[in-house]
This record gives structure tokens, C-alpha cells and sequence, in this order.
DNA sequence: AATAGAAAGTTCTTTTTTGGAACTGACTAA
DNA sequence: TTAGTCAGTTCCAAAAAAGAACTTTCTATT
């Protein structure tokens, strides 16, 4: 299978690869969500190869995860944000990134902790289920496939 | 900056896309999670190159997300099972099995629905605070580096 | 007017990773 | 004896990424 396939599978986890599954696109979009809009921040912070950052923006536009905007004319000049598509992956960075302060130790103790903008306290992100309010967990959840 | 690079980042988000941060890896951890377990079966469902399933196992196994165990001798044969930290990904795959779901369309109807094991209802993920159970959202959360 | 600098890329060459297909070794079953 | 299974490995061609320099269109400084 080839990397464009991904995008026509039937599996959810398949499609949401052929989006965001490479070393790069979530660094990339990590940033965006720190309020990091422009080419060349972006290139400085992630120590990403120029080229491989403009394909990547181009393919995240594509996707519509980002949109371009000017900000300036003469030199037009645009910055990236986030789209609602983009914003809506905030949960797969949280998790991302609990999993990784838990289990991938860094060098140095911690790094990152998420907290409530209203309170300043401390968040400690879990899955739950919208209607019940229950955790959801791989050994009370069970995926389906739905046949049309 | 270079793969092995990502490892050494204080930010978690790097360090976690070390580990699973490129094409293949969740896909075969979606299917670790679906049951299955052995390498025949897996090159078969993912498409994959054999050369690369094979690397990918042996990382993630190098990782402590993946455990190799003999099922038989005679000839040798070894399968693959989450460890706990493995298993500690399954809401990294339900967020973005449900982003994808909502934003990246397949080309038929939909495909996959999470339900509940002990009810069957269909389960509905959101992230929310452990202890105060309120929605986390990019828009009432911020993430503070620790300086230790 | 000449020079320097920024911003957002593009171009070029070298290295790494993939894809694809065939091959191996140690058995088991017909 | 022949075929088949499983878990890989080997080899070659193609695609993608790293690294560095170059371009274009301005603005700001000397």
C-alpha cells in the first residue's frame, strides 16, 4: 500500500494517518496550537528542513487542517492557522502527549503540564464517555464496523 | 534534526512521535489492539512490506510497547502483544479514530463506531479532567513547560 | 545609493527510507 | 516427495528527507 491509499480505507485510524502520520505534521501543528504561525518561527523551533516545512504546510492547507493567511502585502507574506478541523485535533496532542510524560521518560525530569485556563490548576486528561460520563478504556470499549 | 534526535526533547509531543510518529506504526498497533498478533497476519491486513513491518516490530519492541512471545517451538515462532505502556495508547487511537470519523470522510458512508463492552451502546469520546470531569478543549486549557 | 536583513520559499546534492519481489530455514501435513 | 506455513532476510530500484546555498521582494540603515 502506498501513502495516498491511505486516504480511500475504510478504517478511521487509516484515513486520520494519511492526514497527520509522519515524523513531522504533528510537531508542525503542536506549534500551531502554541500560537506559532509563521515559516520561519516554525523552521527555527522544529529544526525541520525548509523544504520538507513547506510541503508539509502545503499538504496540511490541502487537507484543510490549516489555512493560509496574509498578513502583509508588499512582499505578500501569509501565516498559517489552525482550522476547526485543526483545532478538533487538540485531543489526539493531549493524548499524545500525556502518554509520552508517562511512559517516554525525557533526559531531564518533566517537561509539559496542562492546566485550566479559568482555574490555573492542574489537568489531568482522561477519556470519557459524552453521554454517561464513564471512562472509556480498551477493556470496556470494543470497536465495530459498520456495514452500509 | 534527525529520527533519533526526537527522543532527547524535553517537549512530550516529540518524544511520543519517536516512538510512533511515523506511517506504519499506529496501524499496527490498531490492529495489536484488534487481536492481532502474528506477523503473517499483519503483513497481510496492512499492505505492508515485510522489510518494514519486521523493523517496525523489532522498534516497537525495543520501545517496551510491544512484547515478543513464544507461542511454539519447533519450529521457534513468536508473537506480539501490548505491554502495558502499549495498551496506555488506546486513547491516542480512539481521538483520532473519532477526528478522523468526523473530518476526514471515506469515500463510502462511515466505518467504525466504538461501543460500549458491558452495554453495547455506542460510545461517544471526549476528553475531560479527572478530577473535576470538565471538558478539556484547546480553548480552556494551556500547557505550561516545567522548569525544574 | 549601497548595503544589510527579513520572510517565505526553491534548488541542488547526498543520505535514508520505502516498495516490491524473491529467497531462506525449520518445520508440518498429504 | 512435494507442497504449504510462518517469520523473517536479501537485493535492487524508487521515493523521501537532510543539509546547505540561492532567490525574490520588500524595509531599514549607513
Amino acid at each position: 500500500m502506498k501513502w495516498d491509499d491511505l486516504k480511500s480505507e475504510p478504517c478511521p485510524v487509516a484515513r486520520g494517518l494519511s492526514v497527520i502520520g509522519d515524523r513531522w505534521t504533528m510537531l508542525v501543528l503542536r506549534d500551531c496550537f502554541l500560537g506559532v504561525r509563521r515559516f520561519e518561527q516554525m523552521q527555527e523551533r522544529l529544526g525541520i528542513t525548509r523544504h520538507v516545512l513547506a510541503d508539509r504546510l502545503r499538504k496540511l492547507e490541502s487537507d484543510g487542517v490549516l489555512r493560509r493567511e496574509a498578513y502583509q502585502e508588499r512582499p505578500l507574506r501569509h501565516e498559517y492557522r489552525l482550522t476547526d478541523k485543526g483545532k478538533a485535533l487538540y485531543p489526539v496532542l493531549v493524548t499524545l502527549t500525556a502518554w509520552a510524560e508517562e511512559h517516554v521518560p525525557p533526559e531531564k525530569k518533566s517537561s509539559m503540564t496542562l492546566l485550566s485556563r479559568d482555574t490555573g490548576e492542574v489537568l489531568e486528561p482522561v477519556l470519557t464517555d459524552a453521554k454517561t460520563g464513564q471512562r472509556i478504556t480498551h477493556r470496556n470499549a470494543v470497536a465495530r464496523r459498520n456495514i452500509d
